[in-house]
DNA sequence: TGTACATCAGTGAACGCGCGTTCACTGATGTAC
DNA sequence: TGTACATCAGTGAACGCGCGTTCACTGATGTAC
């Protein structure tokens, strides 16, 4: 075990890891900015002073917990792409998706829920930025569907954002539903479905009209 | 201005507003548990443990936010409440009338959007608590009007669900806007009606396939 | 391969600071007679 | 109306505590020869 050059990098990085991971456990009960340094440091076994080999701050641990959670978002996006579009079948196991994305997830969506409109200006910024490239992917995707004939890249966009909110808001739900009830999480499945069924008929009947 | 009686109960009430005034005032920037008791109080000009007379602590202090700003949510929705269903027209100006009531009474909106997923879980639940009972009152709403008849109640609670955490969202959304450009603002508005007329669109096309 | 020096992740002690909470107090307001 | 006592909103000093940050250090890992 003596000349395996990178040891100390991959040490180094476990430790990030290891910090990453302690905030993210106390981020369940925590928001991030009523976390401490100190604190952090405790619940990761290290010293206070060797956060600062790794982060500049809190702020800067909490941009990339940012960029952590949207690997799981479009980790999530990429099993609900090999799905078709807007069946009544098809929503119900859209939504399937996401629950249990949610659930493996849950501190990752924890966290987006939480500091999406949270009290640290960098990290909501970062959220903004990632978010908006998230619609726009997301209605790049749309744009190949057969559904989305005639619609121009305005109103694909309205109809991302639309989704990407409902989805937010479904997952932070599912967070706050109580794990020992698995009826709640039923009721709110149902409800996101619902909720879903109906943007797809409005999505369906757009162009019945004339239209902006 | 000797024995008009009651003048010290109206001297506490007044210190109360000071103190939730100032508190609002700090919100703007800081999320409710990243603010101190002694920060509050240095805002209103009174001593720290003058505080005590007026709350237990900051939780419960956010507590009577969370009740004074469904108030303002209340004001809103009675506000839209004059106008009719939902033509086109109907809802640019229901719009319209969420971004007014919105930057009239942001600080309001803003703690709103901002302790619903945040780290105090009293308040968490309180804003759950009303936004729930809120919820109840729209569907009793929507019930009334001529394009909900043959819905089952369930589907309207679900309707006013949507409709609520859209309102929900876009005031956030404008509360980021930077005030110094309209533009912004004004696409925001433009999103919000879109997104506001898809769901109508749904709406309207809801029962013309058999649903549960 | 072995040796001598450089790097640097993590340590532990120390600092000054603002925090939440308590306490006995003050003095204006309220009440009883 | 006047007086004597009670109430209680707000004060200011004091407390112990954990915080973020700095610093010189240690010792394992890496590098040059």
């Amino acid at each position: 075990m003596a000349h395996t050059t990178g040891a100390r990098q991959a040490r180094k990085e476990q430790t990030r890891r290891t910090l990453l991971d302690a905030a993210l456990r106390l981020l369940e009960w925590h928001s991030l900015n009523s976390l401490g340094l100190r604190e952090v440091a405790r619940e990761a076994g290290i010293a206070p002073a060797a956060f600062y080999r790794h982060f500049e701050g809190l702020d800067a641990l909490g941009v990339a917990l940012v960029e952590e959670s949207f690997g799981s978002l479009r980790a999530m996006v990429q099993a609900l792409r090999s799905q078709g579009a807007a069946s009544d079948e098809v929503i119900r196991r859209t939504v399937d998706v996401i629950a249990a994305h949610v659930r493996e997830h849950h501190a990752h969506f924890r966290f987006l829920a939480r500091e999406r409109y949270g009290g640290v200006p960098g990290v909501r910024a970062a959220i903004a930025v990632e978010l908006d490239a998230f619609v726009q992917d997301l209605s790049g995707d749309l744009a190949t569907q057969p559904e989305s004939v005639g619609w121009s890249a305005e109103d694909l966009r309205v109809l991302a954002e639309l989704y990407v909110n409902h989805v937010v808001l479904t997952a932070a739900a599912l967070l706050d539903a109580d794990p020992g009830h698995p009826e709640i999480e039923r009721e709110i499945v149902a409800t996101a479905s619902a909720q879903l069924r109906l943007i797809a008929l409005g999505r369906r009947h757009w162009l019945d009209t004339d239209q902006t």
